[in-house]
DNA sequence: ATTTCTTTTAGGATTTAATCCTAATAAGGA
DNA sequence: TCCTTATTAGGATTAAATCCTAAAAGAAAT
């Protein structure tokens, strides 16, 4: 078995990772992870995500007609998106039935992404309602 | 309420990704539209994709690392896609459990995504860790 | 039919997240 | 130490997606 020991880099950018907690966009690591030590390159950054991400050290979350975003939290759970502004939170896992017939597929794993409004947004729509109806 | 009549263009592209059917990327729905149609441009291929998984007339399925996925089936259902080649197939909807506690979010909708080893890259890691054990 | 107003499109320029490239550096092994 | 392999910094490059503007199409009204 390989020595898993990592380099500076990418202990820095791990850390800072599961500091940041609001599942930042690689561009956002890049930004924190370049206030602290201004030596670290754009392209580790990114390289050092992904890399985590295939290794399953964080996550990494697809979203529609945005950049993806990435999560320190490897624990199982499931993730809420605000379908006005994009913001995501973390819930906690819920049962989900495993479908009988899966294409041939061969099943590993499940991901659970609700989607709805944030408690800005929500309450954002709800004032610009009433002042419609004014 | 407005006419919900649609442009020629959209027409051609609403049924160029029903037609379709393999959750294809705005490129290849471009690509396919182009074929039939020359003179519909890119950027009309793309806002309209855009407008309609906004209003609901497709999906827009966003991914790690990848271009996002339209789907002209808008009927509830599930997908599982192939961790090694990102290949996308529908599955039935299953049961799924809500959250109790939504962190404050007005839960809308829930989407569940699989993940997995398509039928062909299944073979094809089986094939080569079948060479390695010679 | 003609005019006026609004919406949509074509085509290409622009943006920018993400990747690629290469020399330099660091790490590891014997 | 010397040699080999892995990783990084920094910037160039790529390409998906968006933006911009004049032209075209459509709707409304008379």
């Amino acid at each position: 078995m390989a020595d898993r020991r990592n380099t500076l880099q990418k202990e820095i950018i791990h850390r800072t990772l599961c500091r940041m907690g609001n599942h930042p966009t690689a561009a956002m690591v890049y930004d924190q992870v370049h206030r602290e030590q201004p030596t670290i390159s754009r392209s580790t950054v990114y390289r050092v995500l992904s890399q985590m991400a295939a290794e399953g050290a964080c996550l990494r979350l697809g979203t529609a007609g945005g950049d993806d975003r990435y999560d320190g939290d490897t624990r199982r759970h499931s993730h809420i998106r605000c379908r006005a502004c994009g913001a995501l939170a973390d819930l906690p896992w819920t049962r989900v039935e495993l479908p009988e017939d899966t294409a041939g597929y061969l099943l590993e794993d499940c991901a659970v992404e609700y989607l709805g409004l944030c408690p800005a947004c929500r309450s954002a729509l709800e004032n610009s309602n009433a002042e419609r109806r004014l």
